[in-house]
DNA sequence: ACTAGATGTAAACGTTTGCTGACTTACCAG
DNA sequence: CTGGTAAGTCAGCAAACGTTTACATCTAGT
């Protein structure tokens, strides 16, 4: 069956070295798996069997390589929060809401959208609340930096409330529209018909200053 | 031990038979530790011997009762539906900011806000995501109807976008607040704190009419 | 080519899960 | 008091769970 030789050659560029064990690789590759399930299933309803065949491995490799599915879990909140924040600071202030309709309206297993439900879910675990805590901590805190907000000055409190306020309904707008409620007709909306209402939203409780 | 005679003293009023084996009650009691368990922990995360010790009731009566643990989930669905449907009827169109502050403000086991986190919860069952949809739908056309919606208009299916995603935050506000991730200082802002975002919040998406 | 370590596999482990059947106890009409 | 039935108990099953162990196979350096 393996008609492809090993075929190193050497000569070629870096870009596909394609071993057929690849650690990095697996990693990612359960990583993936996980996200999706993790988001769209919640913690407890997913099993590790679910997510080692989705991803195309072995399930002795989960523990392996995460120590447990709560180490799984972890990696997986820490890999939303790194990709939240990447998207986040490369966003200037007055483009938030219309950034806030993009990521909420693709509907994609693997998109942001998903990672905002993912951030919901529970595992039951310390650390696994703290890294959420400390995510959905941070991304308020750029949201609120984004409208004016200074820590420390005075009234700033309100500010950083308000932020959380709209994440939160960012949030809620994801998982009211995710594949286990869908909502009509908030789950059909395009990303024009949420960037709207969603402007007017985020200007009432931040306004532009 | 048991000192108490059976006494059914059939003088005394009606409000307290206190019988020793009471259907009724039972169920009762089932339902309300069941709400409090899904609401926190979600479905999946919750066993029913969980349910039934915080009930202080024998594992098999869940069985009996209401058929099977989705069974019983389905039922708390409903009793959720039906309690926010109640206190949503009774709410004039001008006050819906502040109904929603004072409901989202109390943190108890029991109150409204728990009740909100318990609609997200999702078994995997088709019939439990029917309910919560049902429920969802009639929360929005509920509070869309406060703000001028009237279904078939021209322009009335935006506005029944707009009351979703008002749902949509104050369901956000409630979970970020709720104990499995306690987003401070959101967590910990009073109603006082809450009901002036809240009120620019629905009003710049439902201006009062 | 050879070998040591990295990577992947298969099977089983002990535990927990939702649920059931046979049984006991309390209630109430007669 | 007594019998019939509603209400509650108990022990256990079969399946599914996360994890571990012992083994097989690949990769890379020499």
């Amino acid at each position: 069956m393996t008609a492809e030789p090993p075929v190193p050659s050497a000569t070629a560029g870096e870009p596909a070295p394609r071993r057929r064990r690849d650690a990095t690789e697996t990693r990612q590759l359960l990583l993936d798996a996980a996200r999706q399930r993790f988001a769209r299933d919640g913690y407890a309803a997913t099993t590790v069997r679910d997510i080692a065949d989705d991803a195309g491995v072995n399930v002795a490799l989960i523990s392996r390589y995460f120590s447990s599915k709560e180490g799984l879990f972890e990696a997986c909140l820490r890999a939303a929060g790194d990709e939240l924040h990447r998207t986040a600071g490369q966003t200037p202030a007055e483009r938030v809401p219309e950034a806030i309709a993009r990521h909420i309206a693709d509907l994609g297993t693997a998109g942001l959208s998903s990672q905002l439900t993912l951030l919901l879910r529970s595992s039951g675990d310390a650390g696994a609340d703290e890294i959420r805590r400390g995510v959905l901590s941070r991304a308020s805190e750029q949201l609120a930096a984004a409208r004016g907000w200074r820590p420390g000055e005075p009234g700033s409190e309100e500010i950083l409330l308000r932020a959380q306020m709209a994440l939160a309904a960012g949030i809620g707008v994801a998982v009211l529209r995710s594949s286990s409620i869908q909502l009509e007709p908030l789950s059909a909306a395009t990303e024009q018909d949420l960037v709207g209402p969603l402007r007017e939203l985020v200007d009432a409780l931040l306004p532009p200053h």
